[in-house]
DNA sequence: AACTATACGGAATACTCATTCCGCTTGTAG
DNA sequence: CTACAAGCGGAATGAGTATTCCGTATAGTT
């Protein structure tokens, strides 16, 4: 690959991200080539469709997630468990909700994003932070891995909807479901059919 | 008004309850005018745009939510507090699960959704709710008002996801959520700045 | 029954983008 | 230094859809 094709493609990813992050999926591609000083053409020759670019940051991601999340595990191997399982939660909850699409993504492509999720190797980890974490007692035990996909989902939303309406705290969302997961549960969850 | 066209009011908005609900807010105003079996030209002499038709239908969703908050807030001064309290969050719940264009409008128009609530009096109602749950003990003492819509934003999210991913549940969101808001608190929550 | 203000239908309009296409430029191998 | 394959820019294309417009139909009135 050429010295500038490789140039190029980084510029328009990380244009892309920006954009992405702070304007969610409407971010135009004449925009994000114009922030990344580049033409239309090159981003299409880069990524194929709008979707594929998308796609590609996703990946990213949750790279980022997979390591976090490896990390945790090994704390919860010499430190404490509920502190290992919070620090993780918390990190996920924070990359949610700094990027518009992801945010997004989560809610409306929720499909493709677990397979990003399995493909980056992160549900291994999450079965293991869980399964370590539950052993120590640290959290209710019919918790899920599926359980932590489905609030990272709200939290995003929370986000995206805080924009306009700056009273509805992600953080307090997050700070509710952290007490209502920690052991011991007060009442039983709807079972998995 | 003439009769005809009261009758084709209703079937608009029906129609579009129906369409806007499960295919969220990207329903085409073409196929609400023929669920509908009335023209194009109809539906806009009744609403002028198409946010206005989604207003209309948001306007009712709200006037059963604030009916229902008033039976909970009557229900504290007879029977258990947390009872009324959580029948009327997953009442909300179900509203808002039940209806996708809902579900999105309340993370990307939230400011709207917040100005509706004020209309119709859904927040004189829930404030009233709070303070005798919380009076009763049976709530966390930093739990605030605007917890509610957010958590409602955020269920409604996973409702959108589980359409592709069905092992997100928002139900069992919903039940972690009761059970980190119900007293006593575990661990503080964020303060409002 | 005739009249007319209201309302109706739906083809045409207008606009917003994603995506394509192709003539021009440039990195790089020899 | 040259040749040319790889890459580039950005105008043009095409598809999807909210909204407008206006000739026609009809409810309600006298």
């Amino acid at each position: 690959m050429r010295a500038d094709a490789r140039r190029n493609r980084e510029a328009v990813l990380e244009a892309a991200r920006a954009l992405f992050a702070d304007q969610g999926f409407e971010a135009q591609m004449d925009e994000i080539a114009r922030k990344a000083k580049v033409g239309v053409g090159t981003v299409y020759r880069h990524f194929p469709t709008k979707e594929e670019l998308l796609d590609a940051l996703i990946a990213r991601r949750f790279d980022a997630l997979t390591a976090r999340a490896a990390e945790a595990v090994e704390e919860t191997k010499t430190g404490d468990a509920w502190e290992a399982f919070e620090g993780f939660v918390r990190f996920s909850a924070e990359i949610q909700t700094c990027d518009r699409a992801l945010s997004e993504a989560m809610a409306t492509r929720s499909e493709r994003m677990h397979e990003a999720a399995v493909c980056s190797g992160l549900v291994v980890q999450l079965e293991e932070l869980l399964k370590r974490t539950k052993r120590a007692g640290a959290v209710r035990k019919d918790l899920i891995v599926e359980d932590i996909p489905s609030m990272v989902c709200g939290v995003g939303s929370v986000a995206i909807a805080a924009a306009e309406k700056p009273g509805w705290r992600w953080d307090r969302v997050l700070g509710i479901w952290l007490d209502g997961v920690r052991a011991p549960a007060k009442k039983k969850l709807p079972p998995i059919p």
